[in-house]
This record gives C-alpha cells, structure tokens and sequence, in this order.
DNA sequence: ATGCTGCATATTTTT
DNA sequence: TATGCAGCAT
C-alpha cells in the first residue's frame, strides 16, 4: 500500500526521474541531460530516502559547491521539514574536513588543523624553493603546486612520485628534476604546522580510510545512502574514497552518482570522465541501474538541437539523445564584429533590441566569455547604454589582502604551528621585522626543531627588533589565553586593536587605502553576525562560536556566497565555467575566435579541444529561448592588435538553426543596425551623464558617474567652493584645501555617502571641477 | 628595512 | 593593457 502522501511528491516527475527517484537500492548511475530535471531528482531522491525509513545522518550527498549543497538542502527541507539539516550534505572538502576533525589524531594532526588556500600553498612552495637554493623562475610556484596536486589527486604520495619514472621524466623535460623533493619536503612542512591544503582534505581522509581500520568501518555502517552530484568532475582521488566507503564485501552498495560526461569542464584540474566508465566497470556486477534523464526542460528545439550537433564532434560520450518539445523557438544570432570594440557595442545594444521585443529584464540576461579578461569591454558599453550589470568571478571578498591579513592573525591564535599564517602577519603592520630576522627566525627553527612562533621567542635578535617581536608575541599570547572563553568577534576586535592593524588601516587616507578599511571592518562585522546568528553549527569537535569554528567555516568558503542580493535586477557577466549550472532566457556567447575559444592552450591535442568543445556546450545550453554568438575580426590582447579566425566551433553550429546573414542584403541591414546603436549609445551618453540618480544598478558595478564623460581637471583647478564629481563618490563640494605644493589635501563633502567628509590627496585623485 | 621603478608575464578554477 | 615581483636606491 504506497502512502498516499508520498506520491503527491512523485506526481510531478516524468517516468524516468521517477524510477530515479525511488529506485534507491544498489548501484545507480543517473546521466543527466542539461535542463534535465538533475536537482530534482537528486532532492526527491533523498526525500524519499528518508520517507522510506532512513535518519537523514545516515545520508551523504556530496556537492562541489556551496551554492549546490545549501540549494539542495533548501529543497529537501520544502518536502521532508526540518529533519533536512541533519542530512550529511555538502561539499566533498567541507564533510571531509569534519570528518577529519574528529579523527585527525589517527594520522598526527591536530583536530583544530589550519586549512591552506592556494596563496598559503604558494608562498609556502616559494620558501621551499628559496631554502633549496633553486631558481624561481625555472621552479615557478605554480606550476609545482599543479604537479603536487595531481599527484595527490592521483593517490601518489612524495614516495611513489620518487620512484615514478614516468613523472620524473616529465619534470626533468620541463627542466625541475627537483619536484619530487619539492613535493616531500612540502609534504613535511604542512605536516609540521598542521595544515592541510585543499586536497589534503581529500588525500589525507583517503589514507585515514586506508590504515585505520576502525575509521572506514564506522563510517560504512554510518553512510547508509551515498549520493555524488557533478559525478563527471571528480578526480581519480574523489572517486577512491567514494569506493571506500561503498566497495566492500556484503556492501548494499546505495551509490547513486548523477553527472553528464558533455557537461565535464574540469579536466584541467583532474577531473576525469573515465570515473564514469570505472563506475559502470566497478558496480557492473552488482546490478547497476543507469537512468538516463534526455528531456531538456530548460531549451527551445533549436538550442537543443544545435547543442546535440555540437557535441556531436566529440568522439568519446555515453550515448544519449537530449530532446525539447519546447517549440522550435527563435534562431539564434550570430554577431560579426570587426573588432572588439565594436562586439561590445553590438552585444550591449541586442541586449537592449531584445528587451524591448521580448519585453526581458536585465536579469533575463548573461553574457558568456572564455576568460575573465574579455568582460572589461562589455563593462563599459554596458555602462554607456545605461544597462545594470554585475561581474561574477574575480576575487571574492576572502581573498583580499587586507582581509587575509587579520584572518593570518586570527589564525596564529588558533594554531600557532601555522607557518604561513606565521609569515603573513609577523611584520604586518610594519614593526621592523623584515627578511633577515625571518631568515634567522627559521634557522634555528630548523636547527632545534621548533615552529616558527616559538623560535621567535628564543631567537637572538637587536635590541630594537627584540622588542617589537614581544609585541607581536603577546597580542597572539593575549589572545590565545582568552581563545577558550572569549568568543570568535572578541578575539578578532581584540586582535584587530592590539596588533595594530586597524590603525593602520585607519591612517591610510588614500582611496584604496579607505577600500581596505572598509573591507577590514566588514571582516570584523562578518565575525560578529557569526557570533550573533542563532542557528548552530554543527562541527562534533569544535566549540560554538569559537574562533576555531569561524575560521573552520570561511576557510572553504570561496563562492559568491557574499550576500548576493539577487533582486537587483542586472545582466549577469562571467565566464562560461562560471555559468555551469545556471540557466537565463537570453545567452550571449562572446568572443568565438580561434586561439580565445577555444583556449590557445587547449589547442595542440585533441582532448584539450574536446575539453573546449563541452565548454562551448555548456555554454549554449544555458539558454532558455534565445542565443547569440559574437566574434570579432580583430581584438586587443596584451596591448597587441591581434588577427583571429572565427571560432571552429561556429562551424559546428549547424546552418538551418541560424538566422540567414548571408548574401548582401544583411550587410546593409548590418549597417543600419550599427548606425541605429550608434545613436542610442550618443542618447545614452548624454541623458546618462545624471549621476546619482540610477535605479537598480548593482553593487559592485555601474558606479554613480559615467567614466566614459568622465575628464579629470587639473588640481589646481580643485579650491574651495567648488563643486566636483568624483569617480566613486559622485558629486561632492570642496569644502577647504590644505598642504602645501606637492601634497595639498581637499576636505570635500560629498552627499551621497553615509560618511560624507572624505579628505582626498589632489596628487592621487582624479576630480573633475563642474563650475 | 622599505619603497620605487622597470620589466616580464599573461586560461578556465566548484574547494 | 594590468599586474606582480625582482633588483636597486634610499
């Protein structure tokens, strides 16, 4: 007798994502079509796991990203109400960390280890390669960090990488047969200071899994159900642990993993579809079930279709037959531009065509590139044309300089081993701790065996640096001492005071130097609505509110997880990696040249052009009903006019989805329409000059005043009385000047700001006089 | 120890 | 074009 209450939830799928959904025994492998209904079933899955008789804890749903786990989450709660919050979703990184928690004793580290992020993990490189005597440049951090992560992501440790001849040719080849001890010794110091780099997370649970018997087992019998999202973008390393946890004698085997091999983005970071094809190898025996969701719901029949015949080109794909009954839709466009230049423009003013004809909002919209570097253009015609946009990618907000210098401080406190930490903030602010008291600090670290922080103690040092390493010494000691009653925000505000770093911040008057100010004090607000906010973190080893947990919870927390306001409605900029996953009425795919995309890098074999390929498909699918391509003939790159060929992938779009541009007759339809943009923008222009007075611009983007009317006026035409308009502030009036000649200083009030009165060095700033 | 200038350098990046 | 870092001058 099925309850009635679980069908009305089942009601809503077609066949196929049904049996998805409510076959949850034994092996599953879903293939997952775009706009195919994946997180459906995956959400439904996992309910009616739990309608089914299982405790939410007993399921594991791992996700690549944050954004995925808290939605998938999110929808769970909507059909089975709160039980949702004890379900083990997350990213792979985040469970494992928690995991790893609790049972880092097992492989000597400390349960409140450091988390390296890629700068920790380079600058830590650096040091190695310097202390090795070895050449930089020839040894770049990069490129070594790249070989140490897909060895770990390879499952070879420092030893095996030794004794790997295959590797070791490669490294000599690219003329760094050193790697290996590169790669031991790093090995080493993360060890020594107890961190863990992000594949650490992965490698070191994979080796808990592998020499302590006790570990696996009690995690086996906890993970009744495993679920994996994205399944095509797990590495060799992911997919290993998954089988350990799976694969083993009198196992049930509940695996379920969804992907698309089309949709496999990730190779260049180990990603690997032949996961796919172990997958089927691995649980063959056990009755694997294979779903294959084919109806995209998301795409006219003419994206899909030009979609199909795209991917087409690629050799090795499960076969599939991805279908639309949407409608065959509208054509998609392709835009030929002279240059790049003049792609923005015709882009920018589609956007517009399109608002007007399909009756869009900016947020209907996205505009889809290679590389981060194509958006500057976009941005400003964007700008020109009044329309609000907003870059995704970049740097986020954890990654700045300022920020990570508190959050280096924060870190000594919770782990004084932390050597990065460690050098990050001992001489920042300044206090006269420089390079060569850092040198002698770590020789006798090494020579006695000691971290960083306590060789600094004992270290022999002139008077003067002595004296500022005490100070450095007690704010952390201070600090340290309150770390286990004083919570995450009194400890930072203590930190932030004592080190000194406010206050320098505070003395910074230049623009910048009040960005970072800014930043600095929403990193201390961010700590204290942690500390404020009443939901509990679930962490098994770590405090509430401690500085640990904090610091736990932001480290793998890169994403656009910066209280994205999504109501402001603005086209959407980023790259076509960015954009997986997401889906917008009208797609714009820019810049479809040889050598940009696909990528100059990818060019010379043939998995890196397949690679590029499922990029180019990715990138199409995210279109609901209408799609243009653009390219341009020429464009600027590094300062250098360059030539490119159209894209080799237009010619895989195939003739009868595209609007007819042939023949002449477009050409001078062609003309009209640029002549038409040419005058919208010249409008644009003029009625946009009005700053301050925009509606629904975003955050981040289309700044108060029109950069492209903007002429800085000479500053000594910058006096008292005056009114001014300013690049970021807007319009402002001098309210005095003072300094003398070379470092004259304007008071200016400018209305528009929470704090009005900004004091601007006339040397540095860019101010236009307006009477 | 620090600050500046000149030069080499240059995908994508869930964590 | 923009950025970051190495080497030099202070």
């Amino acid at each position: 007798m099925p309850e009635p209450k679980t069908s009305s939830y089942l009601d809503s799928l077609n066949d196929v994502q049904r049996q998805a959904v409510t076959t949850i025994d034994g092996p599953v492998l879903v293939v997952a079509g775009p706009g195919s209904g994946k997180t459906r079933v995956l959400t439904f899955r996992i309910a009616h796991i739990i309608e089914q008789g299982t405790a939410p804890w007993e399921i594991l749903a791992l996700t690549f990203t944050n954004k995925a786990a808290r939605e998938m989450k999110g929808r769970i709660e909507e059909v089975v109400g709160k039980r949702a919050s004890y379900i083990w979703a997350g990213t792979f990184h985040s469970l494992f960390a928690r995991i790893l928690r609790v049972e880092a004793q097992h492989i000597g580290y400390p349960s409140n280890f450091t988390i390296y992020d890629t700068d920790d993990t380079k600058s830590l490189l650096n040091s190695i390669i310097r202390e090795f005597n070895l050449d930089p440049k020839v040894y770049g951090a990069n490129a070594i960090k790249n070989r140490i992560s897909s060895a770990k992501s390879s499952l070879i440790t420092p030893k095996l990488y030794e004794k790997n001849e295959e590797l070791l040719a490669q490294d000599k080849l690219a003329n760094m047969p050193l790697v290996y001890k590169i790669y031991t010794a790093y090995v080493a110091r993360c060890k020594k200071a107890g961190a863990m780099d992000f594949d650490d997370l992965l490698f070191r649970l994979f080796e808990l899994m592998q020499n302590v018997p006790e570990v696996v087992q009690k995690y086996r019998e906890k993970f009744k159900y495993v679920l994996v999202d994205e399944f095509q973008d797990t590495n060799t390393l992911q997919y290993a642990i998954i089988k350990k946890l799976v694969q083993y004698p009198d196992s049930p085997r509940n695996i379920c993993v969804v992907g698309d091999d089309a949709q496999s983005i990730y190779a260049f970071r180990g990603a690997t579809i032949q996961n796919i094809l172990d997958f089927e190898q691995d649980f063959g025996q056990f009755g694997i079930q294979t779903f294959k969701l084919e109806q995209n719901y998301r795409s006219t029949e003419n994206i899909v279709n030009t979609a199909n015949a795209v991917i087409s080109y690629n050799k090795r794909q499960i076969q599939k037959s991805i279908w639309s009954d949407k409608g065959v839709g509208d054509k998609i466009r392709v835009i030929k531009a002279v240059d790049d230049n003049e792609e923005g423009r015709r882009v920018a003013d589609t956007i517009l065509e399109q608002k007007n004809r399909y009756h869009l909002q900016n947020n209907d919209v996205a505009i889809l590139y290679r590389t981060n570097s194509q958006s500057r253009i976009f941005e400003e015609y964007l700008r020109r044309f009044n329309i609000a946009y907003r870059v995704y990618g970049g740097q986020s907000f954890y990654q700045r300089k300022e920020v990570k210098d508190l959050i280096a401080y924060l870190r000594m406190v919770v782990n004084p081993n932390d050597e990065e930490a460690f050098r990050r903030s001992i001489n920042h602010p300044k206090r006269g701790i420089g390079g060569t008291s850092v040198a002698k600090v770590t020789t006798l670290a090494r020579q006695q065996n000691l971290t960083l922080f306590e060789a600094l103690k004992h270290v022999d040092l002139p008077k003067r640096t002595r004296h500022a390493a005490d100070g450095y010494i007690h704010v952390i000691e201070q600090a340290m001492a309150k770390a286990d009653t004083a919570n995450a925000y009194e400890l930072a505000d203590l930190i932030a005071k004592g080190s000194g770093l406010t206050d320098m911040l505070r003395n910074d008057k230049s623009i910048e130097g009040m960005g970072r100010l800014e930043n600095h004090e929403a990193l201390l607000d961010g700590i204290k609505s942690f500390v404020e906010d009443d939901t509990v973190i679930d962490t098994d080893t770590l405090p509430d509110k401690s500085l640990a947990t904090y610091l736990q919870n932001i480290a793998l927390l890169t994403d656009a997880d910066e209280s994205d306001s999504t109501n402001t409605d603005v086209v959407t900029l980023m790259s076509v990696h960015a954009a997986k996953g997401l889906e917008y009425k009208s797609i714009f795919v820019v810049g479809l040249e040889e050598k940009l995309f696909p990528s100059w890098m990818s060019m010379d074999s043939m998995e890196g052009l397949d690679e590029e390929r499922r990029l180019f498909y990715v990138a199409i699918t995210r279109a609901e009903l209408y799609l243009t391509l653009s390219y341009a003939n020429t464009r600027y790159r590094y300062g250098k006019m360059v030539m490119n060929e159209p894209s080799r992938f237009l010619a895989e779009v195939p003739a009868d989805a595209v609007e007819n541009t042939t023949g002449g007759g477009r050409r001078s339809n062609d003309f009209e329409f640029d002549k038409v943009a040419r005058q919208r923008e010249h409008r644009a222009r003029v009625t946009g000059v009005t700053p301050n007075k925009r509606r629904g611009t975003a955050r981040f983007a289309a700044p108060k005043v029109d950069p492209a009317t903007f002429e800085p006026s000479p500053i000594t035409e910058v006096e008292t009385g005056r009114r001014v308009l300013h690049l970021k502030f807007g319009e402002g009036k001098v309210l005095h000047v003072d300094g003398g000649a070379d470092n004259r200083i304007a008071t200016i009030h400018f209305s528009d700001l929470p704090q009005p009165e900004k004091r601007i060095m006339l040397k540095f700033a860019k101010l236009q006089v307006l009477d």
